[in-house]
DNA sequence: GACAAACACGAACGGTCGTACTATTATTGA
DNA sequence: TCAATAATAGTACGACCGTTCGTGTTTGTC
């Protein structure tokens, strides 16, 4: 029993990799087999089909990122404090994985793929969208934000400001992209004040 | 001589319709003939390799974005109109594809993998970040912004509201995509101004 | 109307895709 | 320790991939 979610586990992981450099979709059975060092029937067995992968490989990614990601910034200080170390999570978590954040390349992949892979992709974000949500609405509880503050618009912000900084690290190799993003960052928070 | 183009062109304008949808790299050879109402090898025989295939595309796209989102905004009086008419146009631009901008798609297609498409994708993405910088400083001449203002700070700033937009209408089909883009884009010419 | 050039087609190639089956080997619990 | 079960490998499948080749059809020029 412990087996075979070991091995499950690492697939995932390396599947992870794969996906976040190559896109959701692009991530074959057998290219991953070979990078699991198994045999492509002995990994298909571990999922039944290619779907079933990509929504498993989306659900360990989720976890994660729940854990490494959120989780910890909910730890800090609500308001300004646990917004900034949120962003941090998030450089952490997108520098971790190769080709960057998987839900980013799973956006691209599957906006116009429908089906259970879109699905669960459109849950996680919603999830991830609202916790942005609430982290404006408690640094408002706090006095770090004015209370007339629009959570929804401060969602919007911050992950535009973090697609920004995600093309312009992994795809353009922008070697200030760090500082643009504390500068956008501190622009945002300030506006929000 | 010209019937040859034509053909070529009208499979230019399906594959990226095509591409915006799916990824440049996931535009088939076959399925585009098929869109293309024609045989695979009639229209292998226009490219001569899926990678000129996409980077055609990516030529082709590149000069309808100049001639149909940059171009007119230069028209407009330099400054916060031009912007805002960049931006307008962008959102067209968006709008008219299936799949939203060909080069969001390739961007998250292509960053990791290496090679002449990627090449001839930077070469675009630095252009079109050049015209937004541009934007900048002729606003700062005729007096829409501070004269301290960085001008590649505000290149970052604009197409991470930008690739906001993108991913809330293309994505998530967000209702209120459009007002969070007005706001944001509100608030950044102000913190400009 | 003849002729060369440009264009399009069908068939076929070796590969890889996702998936289905069967057989074999490891691991487990009693 | 041994049967039960889980995990992995092997093989084969039809479909599609990008690409090549030879042949036919259209087109523009004299």
């Amino acid at each position: 029993m412990t087996k075979g979610t070991d091995t499950k586990l690492g697939i995932l992981q390396i599947g992870l990799d794969m996906a976040s450099r190559l896109g959701l979709e692009a991530v074959s059975i057998g290219e991953l087999a070979k990078a699991a060092e198994m045999s492509k029937s002995g990994l298909f067995a571990h999922f039944q089909s290619k779907e079933k992968l990509q929504i498993e490989l989306l659900e360990y990614a989720a976890d994660l990122f729940s854990r490494n990601v959120v989780a910890p910034a909910l730890k800090k200080k609500a308001g300004i404090d646990r917004i900034r170390a949120l962003v941090d999570n998030w450089n952490r978590w997108t520098g971790q994985l190769a080709g960057g954040c998987i839900f980013v390349a799973a956006s691209a992949d599957f906006k116009d793929r429908p089906g259970k892979v879109r699905d669960a992709l459109l849950i996680q974000q919603e999830s991830w969208l609202d916790s942005l949500r609430r982290m404006a609405q408690s640094a408002i509880k706090v006095g770090d934000f004015r209370p007339d503050v629009d959570c929804d618009q401060f969602a919007f912000d911050l992950y535009s400001l973090l697609l920004g900084f995600h093309l312009y690290y992994k795809l353009l190799h922008n070697q200030e992209t760090r500082r643009r993003q504390r500068t956008a960052l501190d622009q945002l928070l300030k506006n929000y004040r």
